[in-house]
DNA sequence: TGTACATCAGTGAACGCGCGTTCACTGATGTAC
DNA sequence: TGTACATCAGTGAACGCGCGTTCACTGATGTAC
């Protein structure tokens, strides 16, 4: 063995991780492999003895998101404890947060390739699913484990509505071009989603800053 | 003049609604100049003479998806009142409507094209902003409406959540491999906006169907 | 009415570039002795 | 410890294709007389 044993499982890494950060800002279409390649420090040449095609990877890639533990919170922003009992309002902020707003490669992806994974394949498809299931049960969890429980479908209908007003406040902020829009829009579905999840009185305080 | 007045207005809308579909449906990279004049029944040389360049056909097109009064309209799926009094309800229900859902070719641009608008120039995110600030006029005009109107910051905010949960509801029930899924999500969605809405009940009646 | 003409909308071949993919080669690494 | 070697990770030139863009040309149209 001319290379140690960990080698080059550590090198595919660093070639997804680089095509995730480039997907991410860049979408699909417009990254070349020489841009990924690049920015996992190899050159182009290289590609093919990881992955069989560029649309293998992206598979690879969009899989990844979620079956990595090292990216399992990538998502949410910040650190946030899934055990935790207010593990819902905890989702719901770190998911709106600036921070997530701000940080687009290292985003959630349901936030920054939804429509790329759309229009793609059925492995794509199946992985954004998975993904969004386990958001969506985080959530559904967190609103059972309120004091004022209510029926099973209702959970589950409001963890979904949460999820997609999480993820739809995030795509449709990071479209708009006033930065202050966006800001107010995020602030909005935040508020709107607390409610939902009956983690927030319904009568807001007044705004301060 | 060798051809008649209206002519090239004429051809010149051919190709940009081509184009829409064309982006609704694979993104604007995934689509080359030839597929576009093809769709207007025209061949590649001829596009220069309309547009200076594929991102100015890009800009313009989205630009129409809310000033041409033949579009305004198209996003809602089905046709809608936007003068009536529950336009809120309706808005929300045309937008996550099955046919809405399945029609991607005439699908709103919020829905089948966000995350390339972020990824875009200014032009492209003014454009968006500009679709989205009417939805929610259109909502927020819905909701002081109703009979128990609340202040007025809650109804904007109540609007713009609103929005984000149509469209986010859309961008991920696409986005999902199962159509079953993808169907339940759509109706989470629609109750949880119809309630913030303040258009229905709380408490909500068994499913039928 | 019919013919010659000027205009210009649209054609399609050609160009150049970038990118996905291939492949013969280089050179870094661990092993054998 | 030191040297020769086998392995294979990574290189970079080359290929072919598609697409954005250009341009000389064709031919359809309305007009002049």
């Amino acid at each position: 063995m001319p290379y140690p044993a960990g080698h080059r499982p550590e090198v595919k890494k660093r070639i997804i991780a680089s095509a995730r950060r480039l997907f991410n800002r860049h979408g699909f279409q417009a990254v070349s492999l020489d841009a990924i390649m690049a920015g996992a420090g190899l050159t182009r040449g290289g590609f093919y003895s990881y992955f069989g095609s560029k649309s293998e990877l992206y598979a690879e890639v969009l899989g990844c998101f979620f079956t990595e533990p090292e990216w399992q919170s990538c998502w949410e922003g910040v650190e946030v404890d899934l055990a935790a009992r207010d593990a819902g309002p905890q989702v719901v902020r770190a998911y709106l947060s600036r921070q997530h707003y701000e940080d687009v490669e290292n985003s959630c992806p349901m936030v920054a390739l939804p429509t790329d994974v759309s229009r793609g394949d059925k492995r794509a498809r199946r992985a954004f699913e998975t993904v969004f299931a386990a958001m969506v049960s985080v959530l559904e969890r967190g609103i059972a484990a309120r004091t004022k429980p209510t029926q099973g479908r209702n959970r589950r209908d409001a963890a979904q509505a949460i999820a997609a007003l999480c993820i739809g406040g995030m795509v449709v902020a990071r479209a708009l071009e006033n930065r202050a829009a966006a800001d107010a829009l995020r602030d909005a579905c935040m508020g709107a989603a607390l409610r939902l999840g009956g983690w927030r009185p319904a009568q807001r305080r007044p705004r301060r800053g």
